[in-house]
RNA sequence: GGUCCAUUCGUCUAGUGGCUAGGACGUCAGGUUUUCAUCCUGGUAACAGGGGUUCGAUUCCCCUAUGGACUACCA
């Protein structure tokens, strides 16, 4: 009954426990759609439980930054319509949200540990660390800078205390390694796998503040999420590994740890291994969010034409499920329906003709007069324009075959320039003897009709067509011919309606010249 | 090599100690259409293998295989 009472009051106290969870890219790059996804689940999850988004930059490693990496990530979450609440431009009480910022903090953090008995100072410089786990791999041993290691090297363990104390007033190298306890089973709780267990003697002594006086990531996110209290830490697969050892840290400084949940990865299209940015290249999809502009260029979804909405469904998608059958879904249903408990445990692969099939839906679902606005901007780049109303009603002809504002100018050219030649094939398939002569009637049937709606002259024409006994087909495909240049493309009726009756007895003029004399 | 994690149609996935193992993308075949596309209908296709536990395992346990991550003074 006491143990019942005890967990009841835990998950009430986890409960009512304000939510407060955390994005932490580090700017070495642009970011990558599994840092998207990261951020979109931590974002979903802070929303869905009344909790507070951070975005935290973690740049404590100075020989990695790139310039523009921390805007870039900004501006990713912000296509993506993922809002931060704190963060680096947007402030808050628990700032500064750019750990380079706050470096001296951490220094007193790693001594601190130090006090207590769990962290020590190690003068070894890095080429001798090098040397030696070489020479264990020579030796087939596995390489673990452990308890034993550590007896026969230089540190505040093994030096006398007022010799390393001289050795730091000299301004000596040293780091802050952490001092794993030996033979431990470390049990803990990751809420996407259940029950972990660890043994530290599997582990090794991490170097928690490095000798250019910045913390590294184990130092640095365990006090920073502890000064900003953060609830959850929800991050990639990768942090699996050493979660043993941050928990293991929160218990050194006694402070009580976040849950954790490890996302699995995102993997190739195919073969094996995580997505990277060279399969994007290879298999012609982007694995970033937006173009990025420098050094070795990479594509985004913006720039290839997708919508942010379909991007981050088909994202949320991609290791996550609501346990029903809806696929679509807006950010605020998302919100609703998301759960860190339906989160996969096994990676996934990116399919690219899904995405592809999320804009298609998403584009159906946008309004007409939003993608003529849209697909404006490509038609000036095709150095036609057009009334806006005009746009929206070509639109609605052809929407519904594309899955890419940019698609509907492969599907409307036509519309906007006469055929400047035709298809060969077409041409051998439906240009008959007596096409011309057919396509003469017809324009002289069109010549008569004034009001040029396709309402009005589908039954007209087709009443000639029956009454002169014609084949359907023949007719229209030849009309076809001669007005798109190909067998595409909508309606015909509703093509020679758009582009009005001039165009369409002078286009049925220059098909009956050049096709008559040709075949 | 060591540690940890994972494994249901080609892909994303649902699912249960007993089901014809469900859906979506793709693919294939029909249908609609004056063309192409869309769309509609239908088909194809999966529990990695081997041991247990059990009356019964895809489901629970173990082993193997495969894949992945980590193994830096990188995050």
């Amino acid at each position: 009954m006491f143990v019942y009472l005890c967990i009841y009051i835990n998950r009430f106290n986890n409960n009512m426990k304000q939510v407060r969870v955390r994005f932490a890219p580090s700017p070495t790059g642009p970011l990558h759609i599994g840092g998207v996804r990261t951020a979109l689940y931590n974002y979903l999850f802070a929303k869905k439980n009344g909790g507070t988004f951070i975005l935290r930059i973690e740049d404590t490693d100075q020989t990695r930054f790139v310039e523009g990496a921390e805007e870039y990530i900004m501006e990713s979450l912000k296509w993506c319509g993922i809002i931060v609440d704190e963060g680096v431009r947007e402030g808050g009480k628990f700032g500064p949200y750019r750990q380079s910022d706050k470096k001296e903090i951490f220094k007193q953090y790693a001594e601190k540990l130090i006090d207590k008995g769990d962290a020590y100072y190690a003068f070894d410089t890095p080429e001798k660390l090098e040397a030696l786990r070489n020479e264990s791999e020579r030796s087939w041993k596995t390489f673990n800078y452990n308890s034993e290691l550590r007896e026969n090297l230089i540190n505040s363990l093994t030096l006398k205390e007022d010799e390393w104390r001289s050795k730091l007033e000299k301004g000596e190298p040293y780091v802050i390694r952490y001092k794993m306890p030996q033979n431990e089973d470390i049990h803990f709780e990751d809420l996407i796998r259940g029950e972990i267990v660890v043994n530290t003697s599997t582990l090794d002594d991490k170097v928690l503040y490095k000798s250019d006086g910045m913390p590294t990531y184990h130092l640095a996110h365990i006090v920073d999420d502890h000064l900003m209290e953060i609830s959850h830490v929800i991050r990639g697969e990768e942090w699996l590994p050493s979660l043993p050892l941050h928990i293991l840290m929160y218990r050194s400084f006694g402070w009580e740890a976040p849950l954790f949940a490890h996302l699995p990865l995102l993997l190739k299209p195919d073969g094996k291994g995580k997505l990277s940015k060279r399969d994007g290249d290879k298999m012609g999809f982007p694995v970033f969010p937006l173009y990025w502009p420098y050094g070795e260029t990479a594509k985004g979804y913006r720039e290839e034409g997708y919508f942010p909405e379909a991007f981050i469904n088909m994202l949320a998608l991609l290791g996550w499920n609501p346990g029903t059958e809806q696929e679509i879904f807006t950010m605020d249903e998302l919100i609703n329906a998301f759960s860190i408990e339906r989160v996969g445990k096994s990676g996934s692969r990116f399919d690219a003709e899904k995405a592809k099939w999320f804009n298609h839906q998403y584009l159906q679902k946008k309004s007409n007069s939003e993608l003529a606005k849209e697909f404006r901007e490509i038609l000036r780049a095709q150095g036609f324009n057009d009334d806006i109303v005009r746009l929206e009603i070509l639109i609605e002809l052809v929407k519904e075959r594309v899955s890419f504002v940019k698609d509907i100018w492969e599907q409307t050219d036509f519309f906007f320039k006469a055929p400047e030649s035709y298809d060969q094939e077409a041409v051998k398939r439906r240009w008959k003897e007596d096409s011309g002569v057919i396509l003469s009637e017809l324009k002289s049937q069109l010549e008569l009709i004034s009001d040029f709606s396709a309402a009005t002259v589908e039954p007209v024409i087709k009443a000639w067509i029956e009454e002169r006994g014609y084949n359907t087909g023949a007719v229209m495909n030849a009309f076809r011919l001669v007005i798109v240049g190909a067998l595409r493309g909508p309606h015909m009726f509703d093509i020679i309606s758009w582009i009005g009756k001039n165009e369409t007895l002078k286009r049925i003029d220059t098909g009956i010249n050049l096709l008559s004399v040709e075949n």
